[in-house]
DNA sequence: GGATTATTGAAAATGGTTTTCATTACTACA
DNA sequence: TGTAGTAATGAAAACCATTTTCAATAATCC
């Protein structure tokens, strides 16, 4: 916006944090990549490019990122941590989720997501106030069995 | 209702799954218990009284369960899946959650818990029809900074 | 430059969960 | 009642995502 450089650039001075060639790339992943990146997601598509950076550092940074808010850890029950970009400015926006209990299979939906997002709006001001809490997202999961697995029970 | 038993046997018998003394006890703990118990810490209150039931048997038991619907899996993300009761007649209760990020604290909330579940209903027919799932449960996570950490941070 | 501090990778440790396997308990059926 | 077949179980081992340790390297501050 001011030609400074990336958005989330501010907060890594703001928190004296490096910014250093893994973080970058890890971040520029999450940007260009659809949602839903676990660790080792995101592991695989760095080493393509830097093959020097290693698991751990890919860890070590989600956490950071996620201390800073720039990144939403989401954990949908099926083994791996999941990763989404908190503030994506050209990122695929806001989804909840419809989730199989059977076969684990994941479905972003954004239908609804007006009327949804509305009333959670709502829900989300009254929280903050009552239990004095600084929200920036929510989790919104639906929990069944999808098509194939409701007639297979 | 009918003085036939447990309202979850009927579940038992219709999939051919014999009704156990673990797995009675296990119910009976989550119908008697707060929610968001872990594993392991159904592990310790079965322990109490049932020093012979392992832990593995509670893993069995909690996916058996969930197959089932008679149980309900969740992870927050701090290393534990939690586990309550679907349709608990004396429970405590449908609630949503608010996390904090950094020290990990669960609230469970009531209020405007009629507005949303009401709003959340309309999604829950539409997508039972779009995406042809039987969606049985859902879960609601606000994220961010508790009182505490948002003022450390 | 030189000291301090942050960052990193590899390997080892951790810890919740699952699998294996041999044993036991139940059920169906004669 | 036996007896076969199947389900359920516990203990130990395996699994596997994530964390920690530790020694080495890179950035920053004077």
């Amino acid at each position: 916006m001011h030609g400074k450089g990336p958005w989330w650039q501010e907060k890594f001075t703001q928190n004296c944090v490096r910014v250093t060639a893994a973080r970058e790339v890890i971040i520029n992943i999450l940007h260009d990549t659809p949602d839903h990146l676990s660790a080792s997601d995101i592991y695989m598509k760095v080493h393509v490019t830097n093959p020097d950076i290693g698991l751990t550092t890919i860890y070590r940074t989600l956490e950071l990122l996620e201390q800073m808010r720039i990144v939403q850890k989401f954990d949908f029950g099926d083994g791996h941590a999941r990763y989404e970009l908190l503030n994506n400015p050209g990122g695929k926006g806001h989804h909840h989720h419809l989730i199989c209990v059977k076969c684990k299979k994941i479905i972003d939906y954004k239908d609804f997501i007006d009327e949804e997002v509305n009333c959670l709006g709502k829900t989300q001001d009254f929280l903050s106030q009552k239990y004095n809490f600084h929200i920036n997202d929510h989790l919104v999961s639906f929990y069944g069995f999808c098509e194939n697995c409701k007639s297979e029970s």
